[in-house]
DNA sequence: TATGAATGAGGCTTCATTCAT
DNA sequence: CATGAATGAAGCCTCATTCAT
């Protein structure tokens, strides 16, 4: 029984933190960092606010959590993808795609948390960031091994990659609100390929 | 005498909100919007509290006015380069030099303003977004009717080297740092004419 | 099976109480009452928090009788020492000693205890202090009796004698570290024997 | 005018520090320290909680001030009383006096604040307790000097006679109530002069 | 119009106590 | 009876905004 009782109990105290999470994530992403409160967030994951602390330290905490979650299934992805036997190209195409349609779903998020200093942690997001960068470089590595790709500044063709999606994701204006993800996807990897100002001059 | 005061009060009237807004971007540079308080405001720009409300509703507005400036000054030299009568390319790469000067200097603004929902209103973030987006696909557009670039998406294209740029400052990891913006923006532009992935296939 | 089993049960019971009881005053001893928490005193007694509310109704309740437990002890000493067939003035040599060691030991608890108002029912206090003094008192006739002493008020001489004590113990600023308790113990009765200033005019 | 009207000024933040100070005084006598709160403190002291803010930073500094006013006054009599060109016993008769008027007054106050450690500033109190155990202990030795007293350990005998006091005016019981602050302090110095158990012996 | 003290709503966090299991 | 998570009242403190001078 105390075996027993006791797995019970990590589960409920996991699928609890779990719940507080995706409440905060909604929040964050409805409403913005701003009006993240921990009373609200307690009223979303249908608790008490006093409940919250006994499943995390404080609001920063719970922030830092959110967004390493967020983080994690991205980077877990990319490393899925890099992982398939495919074209570099692909992967990129895929990366992409999936970023726009997580990022079209976390965009407030990352709104919300990126450039906010206190009582963010920016380590975690400095972090987060560089794993990224890392896995992108990864993939563009091997696509320059495999005579697909020429550049030899990985970190930098992969910084370019993640800021022409991070824009196209960001969008304030709706520029790309008619587009699928695929078809932006499409297109961000075609400007990865030729760049974005086309061949004009290559006649 | 009641029309030239009139001139005069309004003189002072806008001296004082310049005194203010400068005073505000001081402080969302120096220490971030978390720490932007009113009373901070008013010490930094000389007066009290109080008597900022003279000149703005509310702490709100003067948020709004200070983005509002920063995108200003972008658009204005934006338009400027664009008039210079140069190869599209090159006003890519001046105006791509000055973002990552600039940035540099306003990044903590930026970080600070962007995707912040209130008290920052998102419609000023929307239509200087727009307008910035509009100033470089003009840039972009005018090198097609050159024969420089052959894109036929300019608006992808603008949002595309707004992305790889605004990335490039963006850096949490510092991965740019010991790049000078003139190196920056020369690599930037070389992504834009040939695409991130160099011509590996091409051979 | 009903009746012992019911003695089993309080014994039980009584036995659950003093382990609380005494896993309070450690904490008290140790942390003060600022840092007395529910949980704290749980974890210290090794069950839950909800399980001390079956053996008191409320945390006064608890802190009240760690108070009584502590005047007990010394009450019981009291009369130990009133008991033994020696003169007065040893009778409080013997007291002071005790007190000054004991109260070393719970310096913290009555410090923390003390004069706190709510939670801690003055009351208590009360009809404790009542009862040491008394104690005290008893001693100081004992000593007339025998022709030792030749006080009158034997309530305010037992007062004085207490405070000379007290005084020793909380010595926040540390001036009678060095001293044993032994040393301190003669010296408050050498004062209660020839007064504090000696015998300076005597002459 | 900006002179006068600082001078006004700073007069006013003092007045209003003052009120605060009283009010607090006040609370901690009739309520004790566990029901001091800043709401409670802001509706005796006829402002809003937030406006303490603008006087002093935080609870724990009120309570210090509270504190060390408290010592202060101590203190002053103290020295006032030794200046005066008399014989000691008046000295400590006078000491005696003005402590146990004064604690009658502030009894519950020090009963409230001494044992508190966190948040209050054991410093405060141990440098008050050490300044005051000095005052006396110079008092003594001018009885000593004069040929008055006779005693070799003035920190000792100092320590002993505020223990006595202290125990006068703690009195929980009300042991001492009938009797006024001049045959207390009559009575406190008589045990100094000859100790507390008079002179059974000496015959 | 300038001032800056006053206001008070609202945020985060703690913890005694309750109660379903 | 034991457990310990849930509760929510209450405490401290901040700060945008108002208003008397």
């Amino acid at each position: 029984m105390p075996k027993l009782s006791q797995e019970m109990k990590d589960l409920l105290t996991e699928e609890m933190r779990k719940r507080i999470l995706t409440a905060g994530e909604k929040i964050l992403l409805r409403d913005g960092l701003d009006e993240f409160t921990m009373e609200k967030l307690a009223h979303e994951a249908g608790t008490a606010a006093g409940t919250i602390y006994n499943y995390f330290d404080n609001k920063e905490t719970i922030i830092d959590a959110i967004m390493e979650n967020s983080f994690q299934r991205l980077l877990q992805t990319t490393a899925g993808i890099a992982a398939k036997p495919q074209p570099a190209e692909s992967m990129l195409r895929e990366l992409a795609e999936f970023m726009l349609e997580d990022f079209k779903r976390v965009r407030r998020l990352h709104e919300a948390i990126m450039q906010r200093h206190p009582p963010i942690s920016r380590e975690k997001m400095r972090t987060g960031h560089r794993k990224l960068i890392d896995g992108v470089s990864q993939i563009i590595r091997q696509g320059r091994n495999n005579g697909e790709f020429n550049t030899d500044d990985m970190v930098l063709a992969a910084s370019a990659f993640l800021g022409i999606i991070r824009e196209m994701q960001f969008d304030p204006c709706g520029l790309f609100e008619h587009k699928t993800s695929r078809e932006l996807a499409d297109a961000a990897v075609a400007i990865c390929r030729s760049g974005i100002l086309g061949r004009g001059r290559e006649k």
